[in-house]
DNA sequence: TGTACATCAGTGAACGCGCGTTCACTGATGTAC
DNA sequence: TGTACATCAGTGAACGCGCGTTCACTGATGTAC
């Protein structure tokens, strides 16, 4: 917070490195992060991160932890301003999904994209695991049984990820003026399928065992 | 597709250095993607690619381009071997859509992951507007007018896309010795919502006006 | 409170690497006559 | 059919760039006594 009182002992090197990659991840893009970029935008030589990440793979880890971390709080951010309602919630929730998708483009590709991660990481595990139960939680009232979470799980993800990847990928016309999310929630078909959790947790398309 | 004459003229080498870097982006991603790894692999001095590709984004946009072509006959593919009904050619795409992402991982991180491409490219634009193409013609029969065509189009392609991308980035607890394809298409709720075409073409869940 | 000292977290020079791109060149091809 | 020549599509050397990483170093911090 004060200014750095002198050239050596930054104080808050990582955190600071990390708030930088998030930065230039949205910008940028993943494949933008670099050790001496981040060093430079911290005011600092380019061989300093090195005494906080043995690799520019851990940093990038630590970035992509950051972005789980901040992609579970837009969820629960829009959850919290919702009703206690399974339904409510799991449309918060989308509506939490797209904001991070739509905010954090760059962040967005990080976590998802499949780049090159320590996925061993500790920090990394738990920040991926909080999103990854926050998820489940919220899909599990529209499974009738354990038999098919999954199922149900996989639809609703499904869809609110690929509508957020086609519109970061440009695929997708959104009308100008509507809001993407406005536009999400209100597309036929959308899972869980019936407005009333439970009561509909079957496949009505027959196609289903 | 004869020995080359002389080490002068390779005679095909714009084809090849495209088939080389469809080979080099599914098997190390699209940002392996480089001049000088293509060269060597068509056996060709580095600099032999600047006559056929002003730049790297070039490349690139070219290789994208088969990609797009790749994807399209990956899903005219499964079509032609299924029924004439509308809901089975739009599983059939989907088919196609998974085989796709399974089998070329890179070309579908490269077309649909943002990257940097002559987006006003002739050849990229014509590939891509074949697929989008396609897409809009298979989605077409589940609309019940020109205005919820847009939406009901996003949702099965949401849908499928999101299955995929979760796929690929390794989210998605798919169980062993089954086909993800025959997964997805008995997950519940999967839109177009109802197997009779055209029966249901409109919201169920009493959100859309 | 003062001093000695280990540890921590910086510096800046240096290394080698792969990269895109440029350049003058040259051999092969194909066309005009 | 033969020859002159323009054009095409290669070569290989060279350039400068940004990068990750290593290294010996040094100044600041904090602790033991």
């Amino acid at each position: 917070m004060t200014a750095r009182k002198s050239r050596h002992h930054h104080g808050n090197l990582r955190a600071t490195l990390v708030a930088a990659g998030v930065v230039l991840v949205d910008r940028s893009g993943p494949d933008a992060l670099s050790t001496r970029k981040l060093a430079a935008q911290a005011g600092v030589s380019h061989a300093a991160p090195a005494h906080h990440f043995p690799s520019l793979t851990h940093l990038r880890t630590a970035v992509a932890a950051e972005g789980f971390r901040r992609f579970t709080a837009a969820m629960e951010d829009a959850m919290g301003r919702a009703d206690a309602h399974p339904r409510a919630q799991c449309d918060a929730a989308c509506r939490g999904y797209i904001a991070f998708a739509r905010g954090h483009p760059g962040l967005f590709q990080l976590i998802f994209g499949g780049h090159d991660l320590v996925r061993e990481d500790v920090e990394f595990c738990a920040a991926s695991g909080q999103a990854a139960a926050l998820l489940s939680r919220i899909a599990a009232p529209f499974a009738a049984g354990a038999r098919d979470r999954a199922a149900v799980e996989t639809m609703i993800w499904a869809q609110v990820h690929g509508f957020c990847s086609l519109m970061l990928s440009g695929q997708l016309a959104v009308a100008d003026g509507i809001d993407p999310a406005d536009w999400f929630l209100s597309l036929p078909g959308r899972a869980p399928v019936g407005s009333d959790a439970a009561h509909f947790p079957l496949a009505r398309n027959g196609t289903a065992a």
